[in-house]
DNA sequence: TTGATTACCTACTTATCAGTCAGTACCTTT
DNA sequence: AAAGGTACTGACTGATAAGTAGGTAATCAA
């Protein structure tokens, strides 16, 4: 059993990924979990509070993703990176970058700030890996490991916005893209 | 001198490729323009009705774009297309796709398939162009005609979003990678 | 020259938004 | 048993959103 403010949180990011930030509202938070919506305001004052909460929970997910694969082969790696994609894309939601990413100039510093910490570290977690894997043969690389992190990054995450637009197919074959490229 | 019309839809345009289409309201496009609210809803009398506008602009730029560039060289094709995106990123602006594929779910049907409509023929210019390069010989793929075409346009959308988390000099990565992978 | 059409403005409505505040029930600590 | 904190509810407010109704000045076509 979580907590009312992990519920609002899991529900916010579902809501923010689904639909965008200034798209939702604090009822349709509170509505389906039945509480007040003063009771939302309670746990989280502003909606800039609410936001940078779900950059918190993502930063924190992300964490604990690296910490469980860390002891893994380093190809294994990517390929668990981009399967947590395809559960992004199965689940008609979108990459909390992308999201973010949109409603940029909406966002205040503090949540800027955060969102940009969140994104190097997933960049730099993508090139120390990619790295990882060139030195023990697992991966190709024909430009610098950090050209190939965005390049991937922004593959997958874009994505789950075009499968949105062109269907799940086009996500599919995005993905297998990558892979070829990085095994040759 | 343009009419109000296409005004309208020029300052609809950079406000949704800015603040995204749920953070921008008519009164952002009447104030700066010095006239009232309600002239813009007679232009355009809901707000979907103006989104749907915006797509038919982006949808008639790029024809006229393709038309523009027909005679040239495939490899030069490709370049003229990432230069426009370096001018979308220089303006703080993001793609077209990106930022209708964050509010995706909040859009109607017509929108939403006149925006699939321009996607796929996007789609279908790159997977051509890759094509005619690489029969041509200046363009070299590793991968299907349309995989790398997918590859390639989720690289540069998103790179104008990434870019704004993390700078600019992502762009310039990311860009340049898309070169070297196809030119080898 | 009249009558319709175009391109607006003034003034409004209705809905919904984020956010507030006083009050309360229920723990926990002292 | 008293005091204080936690997690809410009920009942609001003020701002702003999209959208509309009715009027008007200028243009144009018959």
């Amino acid at each position: 059993m979580s907590s009312t403010k992990d519920q609002i949180i899991v529900l916010a990011d579902e809501l923010m990924r689904s639909k965008g930030y200034n798209a939702f509202s604090y009822s349709d938070i509170s509505k389906p979990m039945g509480i007040k919506n003063a009771a939302v305001h309670y746990h989280f004052p502003t909606k800039p509070d609410l936001a940078l909460a779900i950059v918190k929970y993502h930063s924190d997910s992300f964490d604990r993703f690296t910490e469980r694969v860390a002891e893994k082969e380093a190809l294994s790696k990517i390929k668990f990176f981009l399967n947590f994609y395809t559960s992004i894309q199965l689940t008609g939601r979108i990459c909390v970058i992308g999201a973010f990413a949109t409603d940029w100039n909406a966002m205040n510093e503090e949540i800027q700030e955060a969102m940009s910490a969140f994104t190097d570290n997933v960049i730099k977690w993508l090139t120390t890996t990619l790295n990882e894997g060139n030195s023990s043969g697992t991966i190709h690389l024909s430009d610098s490991a950090e050209s190939e992190a965005l390049s991937i990054l922004t593959n997958i995450f874009a994505a789950t916005q075009l499968s949105r637009i062109t269907g799940s197919d086009h996500f599919a074959a995005i993905k297998q893209n990558i892979l070829t490229r990085i095994t040759h």
